[in-house]
DNA sequence: TGTACATCAGTGAACGCGCGTTCACTGATGTAC
DNA sequence: TGTACATCAGTGAACGCGCGTTCACTGATGTAC
């Protein structure tokens, strides 16, 4: 908990709502749990009362959101620089991979809170084709036309549905690792290269 | 709600557990959502009085780890029975895959609380090795294994990795699509063949 | 330059709620004599 | 066969707690004259 903040300035109160957000995302990884994101506990962590929360949001769903949205951009960055680190479709594939799987065990709460809760107390941005249109989603299907226009992969395959499958195989090691910790897994960097690279094996022209 | 049951007979007090256990079971399915399960809800149900759940189980984790395994038990049938429909090794690992993605569709919240949730609320059976243990793992891995011994996969392939991977794939298309429904998958039946399929041409010999 | 005033950022105290759990109890059931 | 009694299954009322949210407010900041 963080002691008590000075009020912003006259046109600065938006300052309090970055401080807040911060302070969720800060209480997602020290405690590891969206239970511990409370009205209360964020703003203890911020400096503030428990009120001025609602000078910057409707109500705890819309703070919630916008840490998702926070998150969701961050995940896209890591995602892209990994991949624009290489030029050859394929090896942009994998690195894509790596940077997906590696972002979600480094923020499993954040992860959990993006792809791993309920359909209902998810932000629009996520509801029905519009993730589809976000960034990393999109860029993915683009990679893996990509690996089709350089004959790559198999003429046959679409698309969309590669990259779902795709996105599924990243999903799941991120996701099982993250609820199972317990488990001897093999290492993750050799888990993520294995199973991508039996699985890209399976599309190879 | 029920209506109040009548007390059970002298030695069979232990009848209460079941029904608890069933109306846990029967919340966590009609309103799709593990916060709904909670010890006031459930002996609502059961038609009995909250402390009435203390006879039977110490506490609240207690009872929803008893649902758990219940709800494990299920699942490893799912996937045991469709397997034993088949006799071909490569037959009976696509038949697991498509139980066990139909499974967690059927039961979403039940497949939440199995192998979505926090480390540190998950059964003891699901620490460590004990998972592996478990029957419908170290079926699949018996599976992989036969599909080795019949050369159908590359023989440099280790069954225990390679079964990890299937897990991944399987989780992977099972949990998305019970976390993002409104997203426009394609259908369920087929994203499974495509995915398998893709996969496990990747594992051939 | 001084002062009255509107505005903006933020607060303290309280609200009602549902939760897990505890406690002292009740009353039907079967058993012993 | 009748009755006292121990046991077992279950209950009603209450506990303290933390939650999201509301309400009437305060007091510093900048502006107008």
């Amino acid at each position: 908990m963080a002691h008590r903040r000075h009020r912003a300035r006259r046109g600065d109160g938006a300052l309090l709502r970055d401080e807040l957000l911060a302070a969720a995302t800060t209480l997602l990884v020290e405690t590891g749990s969206a239970d511990a994101v409370t009205i209360r506990a964020v703003a203890a962590l911020a400096g503030c009362a428990p009120p001025s929360v609602y000078l910057h949001f409707p109500d705890k769903d819309a703070l919630v959101f916008a840490v998702s949205q926070q998150q969701f951009l961050r995940l896209d960055e890591a995602v892209e620089a990994a991949a624009d680190a290489h030029t050859d479709p394929l090896d942009r594939l994998r690195a894509r991979a790596r940077a997906y799987v590696r972002f979600g065990l480094d923020h499993p709460e954040h992860y959990r809170v993006l792809f791993m809760g309920h359909a209902d107390d998810t932000p629009d941005f996520f509801d029905d084709t519009s993730m589809l249109r976000a960034a990393s989603f999109a860029y993915l299907v683009e990679n893996v036309r990509a690996c089709l226009d350089a004959g790559v992969f198999r003429p046959e395959l679409d698309p969309l549905r590669t990259a779902f499958g795709l996105w599924a195989l990243v999903h799941g090691l991120t996701s099982l690792k993250i609820s199972k910790p317990t488990v001897p897994w093999p290492p993750t960097d050799e888990l993520v290269d294995d199973l991508c690279d039996a699985h890209v094996r399976g599309l190879l022209a």
